[in-house]
DNA sequence: CCAAAAGTGTTAGGGGTACACCCATGT
DNA sequence: ACATGGGTGTACCCCTAACACTTTTGG
């Protein structure tokens, strides 16, 4: 949670318009430079990184939530987004940070508030196309931008725990999840994919054999080559075949991987 | 959510001891005479079956809520508990029934109570040693008792898609989690650790290639014959080596199942 | 002796891994 | 011509799946 406010609430009565004690984060990934990144915000009040997260309202699915905030964020809808963990430790304390954030915006917080009990937070986490993105900071924030995984900032409360634990469900996930198709252009190189699986998983993976794997299970439909202009053989741009794709996904691609 | 009431809260004032709008759903297996049983409630408003579930006290953890939760149907203590998903649908009904069960224990809702408003839930599924568990009904039930996974009865609410999505979730996780250490007693023939795979995975493994592959990690030690009196060879028992078998699920069983 | 289940062995096939090799491209 | 990276081929190894055979037990 952190940074959703629309509607604002005002700190007394928020509860009239949210779910009160959950909140949503979002870790937001996207795939540029072959580098996997994370969508973060920066407090005004501190300078510290966050998730961009926010709260439920009364009556909306909690999915439907999470795509709204990630819609405030991002400006896209409609894309793949997944639960993977809530985070429900009775230590997890936002109050001091809370007070300092709201102070930037004007708005006092009070002992009794809504905003100053404890809150358990569930973590989604999606995959979007980098270069459709326009990060869009909220009120309370200096900057939202794309942060490398493999080198984070120092974030704050345990939202860098909860990148940790969204990566390992990645992973978890990685044969039954759509992962290049949210994360890629319509149309790609194979070596961006093996990039992202590799990424993804945290180890190299042999190029031959990745291309025969990929290849082998009917799921990407070969396009034109593409010249970069670098003096080497042009690659092949590939596009997933959503009819065949989705269908594999149903049994997962394990043998494959 | 639905039966875990303690401290009995008034209907008014429940939101002093509790979270509001989060319950937890536990989804306890245990396995017995070959078969993947779950443990349930029935309501005795209306003699449908429900899981045992429960609210989070004010300043508890998520996991040791459900752990509570656990312990008040089944008497155990320090079993195997994980979380796997949660429900935040806006349109989780459960007012009528909420009103009909307190009924039954001469407690009056009235239309703001806290009890009322829209309730999230997270699921949880146990692994538990079915001989270890004394079933104890709550006040608003009629019994508790093991039913088997593939022949429920109706349940009520959403309480039938948790089921299933526990049982999917433990299936996905099935390399990863102390399957067999949390579902069986401390020796045990092969032959019963196989059923509960197979149980789980819902598919027959070839006994011959199970038994290989779970032995050539060393992480069972082979101990005496037991003679059950059946006219055929006396399996060997086994049991769990726990030094070598956490140490394998670490990096997951993947490779052998 | 027989049936049933445990224990052990064998074989064919497939897929993963690790390479080697050739091809296309722009400098 | 050459360096760079793409595309393709191959051989070895291990695992899996399927099934056969032997051993033990009580009827």
């Amino acid at each position: 949670m952190s940074s959703e406010f629309y509607p604002l609430p005002d700190a007394a009565n928020g509860s009239d318009y949210f779910l009160p004690a959950v909140s949503i984060d979002n870790v937001i990934f996207g795939f540029h430079q072959h580098e996997l990144k994370v969508l973060l915000l920066q407090a005004r009040s501190n300078q510290r990184w966050m998730l961009p997260g926010g709260f439920i309202l009364r009556e909306e699915d909690l999915d439907a939530a999470a795509a709204r905030i990630l819609k405030a964020r991002t400006g896209l809808g409609n894309v793949f987004l997944q639960q993977f963990y809530v985070f429900g430790s009775a230590s997890r304390n936002r109050k001091q940070h809370l007070k300092e954030v709201l102070q930037t915006i004007g708005v006092e917080l009070t002992a009794d508030s809504w905003l100053m009990q404890r809150f358990i937070t569930v973590g989604y986490y999606a995959l979007v196309n980098y270069e459709q993105v326009i990060p869009q900071p909220d009120e309370t924030s200096l900057t939202c931008a794309w942060q490398p995984v493999n080198n984070l900032p120092e974030l704050l409360f345990d939202h860098g725990a909860i990148i940790g634990n969204a990566l390992q469900s990645l992973r978890l996930q990685l044969n039954y999840q759509p992962i290049g198709y949210n994360l890629l252009p319509k149309e790609f190189p194979l070596k961006s994919l093996q990039a992202i699986y590799e990424a993804i998983l945290g180890r190299r993976l042999d190029r031959s054999n990745f291309n025969r794997k990929i290849l082998s299970y009917g799921i990407l439909e070969r396009k034109d080559k593409h010249f970069t202009g670098a003096a080497h053989k042009a690659p092949f741009l590939y596009a997933f075949r959503e009819d065949t794709y989705f269908k594999a996904l149903e049994n997962g691609l394990e043998k494959y991987f």
